[in-house]
DNA sequence: TCATTATTCAACCATATGGTTGAATTAAAA
DNA sequence: TTTTAATTCAACCATATGGTTGAATAATGA
């Protein structure tokens, strides 16, 4: 099971917490792409998405090789699907909450027949 | 199915960057709780844990309801659903990736029987 | 060799974030 | 009614973030 530090669940929820930083993955779920290319479709410096590209390979998103002077970006899916695997746990949740329900209305019906005094 | 918009996308993955805010979230797992019972473990003050349990309700992932002057929260799993399901569209990388592999694979056979000169 | 291209580095700036403390508000308890 | 308790509001602070511009580096192409 995949199973990630604190540290490592913090970098990468805030690599995805920016929009360009998600369009950026999802351009890269299609092909591979150099900064330029990735910074193409923004309004903003290229500067600027190189930064966001190291962001994303800060947390382990994407994996940078360099060609000469081009550097090519790809997606590194595991620790999305780390991440992923994190938040399923809330699905959890609700049939902890169906469960308890269960429980309160079971109790409910225990009372009719039975009541306690108030 | 479900779907966020951008700006929602963005709330919910800044309050998930967050490990105090990732540790009330477990901890809401669990059964609600009132502001003073969340701030309790933590080694900050109430006004702090105060404001990420804001940040958390801001993000649609926790409710809450006032009784009296206490304040109960509690978890809303269905936007951490939608982040989850958001995340889910990576699994699709891997398939397109063993595709396009199996693709260059073909080819690079039916190249060997038939090849194209250089 | 020289110009161009791809990229990062460095400095800077405005705003956001995560924390603090102290006061205000409101409900409950004595 | 007075005190205490649960919470937020407001102001403040240090650091992080997301952007900018300009210069540096290094590989390619002419």
């Amino acid at each position: 099971m995949v199973e990630l530090k604190e540290e490592a669940l913090t970098q990468i929820y805030s690599a995805l917490a920016d929009p360009t930083r998600r369009a950026i993955l999802l351009r890269l779920q299609h092909q591979e792409a150099r900064v330029t290319e990735l910074a193409a479709p923004f309004a903003m410096s290229l500067n600027a998405v190189s930064k966001h590209v190291r962001v994303l390979e800060g947390a382990g998103l994407v994996r940078r090789e360099v060609r000469g002077r081009e550097h090519f970006l790809a997606l590194e899916p595991a620790p999305l699907e780390a991440a992923s695997a994190w938040l399923e746990t809330y699905r959890q949740f609700w049939s902890q909450r169906l469960d308890r329900l269960e429980t309160f209305l079971r109790d409910k019906r225990a009372e009719k027949k039975s009541p306690r005094r108030k």
